[in-house]
Parts: structure tokens; sequence; C-alpha cells
DNA sequence: ATAAAACTTTAACACCGTTAAATTGAATTT
DNA sequence: AAATTCAATTTAACGGTGTTAAAGTTTTAT
């Protein structure tokens, strides 16, 4: 077994959600696959490199797992699974969103992936330009969410026994500042529903435009109709 | 001149802006302030330390530039202002983004702020878990947004004498995904409009969230009156 | 069998965050 | 004024990092 980037990618991963991102060094990597540090740098040019294939693997990963175009009756439900099934991808590596975040994307299937999302937007009436808008602010968004999401995770995890609500109130003198005091349990605890309630107000506001630019073209078409 | 707290920061800032997070080390920073790298020890834990004061300090900075409670009318205008001022204040360092995002902050100015924020949502006939899901969501939109402008910022200053819409299409098959390719002069062009278009879309949902749940209160109450 | 190409290792470089111990210098106490 | 204490810094070193150059080792092709 002559080791090829599939199976360094495979490692890096497996090292990724045991040690988390600052431990996954070439080093430690090469270990793992019974060889010393530079040979991988046959197989990647660098680092860098490595990172950013990684992210693109995850990304693969994401967009076969997004449904098909004609499958989701209602744009709406379209992008609340995007931003969904976007957090979830991101949240199945350790440090997932903090990858995903430093590198630049160069495989063409994600290309593929855009062009079905922007397509199924255009599809129930928006501009281009609003599509775009919507998809990348739903990117963002869950990005910058999961950014916040694992780091809070990380730290709990940590020799902190619990750094969570309590320590955080610790903190905040409650008789000045009653509605920050009071915000920390809205803020630690389920972070799911607060991502989705989040993610909700996107796309309500994107109906919104939708009502005002384009007449809401989506109950004047049949279902399934691209093109 | 003996070298304390605030100068040191004053010149982590200035290594920043100069070199960017990732050249922004101990020994580099202890020579522009003439000094051995282990001096920095004696007024910081340890580099962590020192980069969750530079982020407060950022924070700090986005509290006294908001404007009051009461001087703006509207909710809405106040959201705007909200995202737009985290922007400015993130983009104003190079890879503010990315630091802010990495630390966790501590300082008691922070929870000012942010009670001052809820407040101002709550008196506008929010639910605390409204406003709570609304200004988290405002950050983590922001943040997402700014760290990936950051990032192809100085992807396009690097030796890469254009990484841009050409070089972008260049990967990208226009016949098979036309969209995609014509999103290229939307996605890395205007980011200042972009920005402000997908906040808006944060905002106009805010507003619909608000007219089913809680009843329009802002044009019942005057105006500047809060407890 | 030989030459070439595909891989991998060894050795080293320059750099990093961090710690321990020795050193300076000024303030304080005696 | 001398001695001592204590704040602030330096020197020296440790273990770790990404990366490169050169030397090896295999495998493949002729």
């Amino acid at each position: 077994m002559p080791l090829d980037r599939q199976s360094i990618l495979q490692q890096a991963f497996a090292a990724l959600n045991e040690s988390g991102l600052e431990k996954l060094t070439l080093r430690r990597l090469a270990a793992r696959l019974n060889v010393q540090a530079p040979a991988i740098y046959w197989h990647f040019r660098n680092k860098q490199d490595l990172l950013d294939e990684m992210a693109t693997q995850v990304m693969r990963d994401l967009a076969g797992q997004l449904p098909a175009l004609e499958s989701v009756e209602h744009w709406q439900n379209w992008c609340l699974q995007l931003g969904g099934q976007l957090r979830r991808t991101l949240l199945a590596y350790r440090d997932g969103a903090r990858m995903f975040s430093g590198t630049y994307l160069t495989d063409a299937s994600l290309y593929a992936a855009m062009d079905a999302n922007l397509r199924r937007l255009v599809n129930s009436g928006f501009s281009l330009r609003q599509s775009v808008v919507a998809t990348t602010s739903i990117y963002s968004y869950t990005v910058g969410f999961v950014i916040e999401e694992q780091a809070v995770a990380q730290v709990k995890s940590a020799a902190n026994p619990q750094y969570d609500i309590e320590t955080r109130n610790a903190r905040i003198d409650e008789t000045k500042f009653p509605l920050a005091y009071a915000a920390g349990k809205e803020m630690f605890l389920a972070y799911e529903t607060r991502f989705a309630e989040g993610l909700a107000l996107i796309v309500a506001g994107m109906a919104v435009t939708l009502g005002s630019d384009a007449a809401r073209f989506d109950e004047m078409r049949p279902t399934g109709d691209n093109k």
C-alpha cells in the first residue's frame, strides 16, 4: 500500500476529529501513516494544499447530500435545507467551520452545487442578483454561526469543567445588565433551534423581497418545472 | 519608557495590519518593541491572552461607535447600523474577523453593549428570545461575511497578480454552469452593497416576526422611553 | 540488465510558543 | 549609606512546527 492522496486525506480527517485543527500537524499525520513527514510533500504541495483539499471534500459531501432540484416544492424549504445541511456538514468535523473558512475551494463539483442553488431560486422568481445575495448570505450566516458554536464546544470540553452559563453569568453584573444576563440561557442552550430561527429570518426576508420585486412567481408555476 | 500592556497592544495592532495574523509572532512583536520575546510574558500570560485582549479592544471600539439608544428612531435602522458598524470595525484590522472569531471575550463593557442591543429591540416589541436570535444572527452573518471578504482580499494582494473574476471564471465551465459563471461578477465586486442586501434580508425577516408575534409595538410608544 | 521514473527517508534550516534561571536596576527598608 | 527586596528583562534552552535539499530506495519501462 504505497500511500496515495486519498488515504492521506482520510487519516487527516481522522486526526482532525481526534485532536482538533491545532494539533493536525504533518509530523503527527505522517506518524499515523507510518511514514516520515516529508513523504506527504510528494502528494501535496504543502500543508495549505492539503487543507484546501479537505475543505473541498467537505463541500463535495454537502453537495451530495442536498436534495434534488425538483424534490423540494417550496423555495423556502430549499433554503432551510441548504443552511441546515451546511451546518450539519460543518459540525460533522471538529473545527469544521474554521477549517472551511480558512481555505479556498478549487473543485468544479462545487460550482455544480452553486449552479443548482442559483437555478432553484431563479426558477422561483428571484433575479440572479437576489439569488446570489440569498445563497451567499445563508453561507455567511451558517459559517459564522458554526464557528462560534464549535469554539464554545471546544472550550467546554477543555480543562474548564463546565464553561457555560454559570461562569458566564459570574462575570456579568446582573443588576446593571439584566438583559445580557437573562440572554445567557438563550445563547448557550439549544443551538439547534437558535440556528433555525436565525435562518428563518433570512428566508422570511427573502419572501418580502420576492413579493415586492418579482411578484411571487412560485404559485404561478406547476411544481418541478425547471428551464 | 518601561513597556506596559497598552504599548504592547498598540504595536501588536500595528504589526497585525502590516503583516497579517500569521506573521504576528511574539518574537517579531518583541523586536518591534526593542525587547526580547520573553519580556512580553511579564505583561500577558501567553499569546492567546494577548489575542483575547486585542479582540476585546476591537469590541470596545465597536461599542463606542454604536449610536446612543435613543438616537435611532426605528429598530430597523438600529439593526442595520449594528451590522454595518461591526463590519467596518472588523475591516479596520487585517484579519480582524478571523482574530475576533478565534477568541473569547472577557470584558464587561461588552455586556453593556449587548445589553443595550437587547434593550433596544425589547423596547420595540420583540421578546427577549427574539432579540437574542436577532442580534446573534446579525453577529454570525457579519463575522462570516467579513471572514470571507478579508480572505479574498488577502489572496488578491498576494503574489497572484489578480485572483479575481478572471481566474475564477477560468475554472468554471460556462456552458455547464451558466448561473455560477454569471454570479462571479456579483460575488467579487461590490462587497459593500452585497453585505447591505444580505443584512436587509435579516431585518426584513425580523419585521415579519414582529408583526405576527408581538403586533408592532413600535408605533405605540413615544420614542426614547426605556424601562 | 539498465536506465528512468516514482516514491521515501535522512538531515538540516529557520522559525515558533514557552519555561527556568540568571541578571539588571530601581525602590524600599534598615 | 548600605543592604535588601522586588519588579522587569535577558539569556539560554526545550520541544515543536512547516519546509527544502539531498540521498536513498523501490518500482516501472526499455
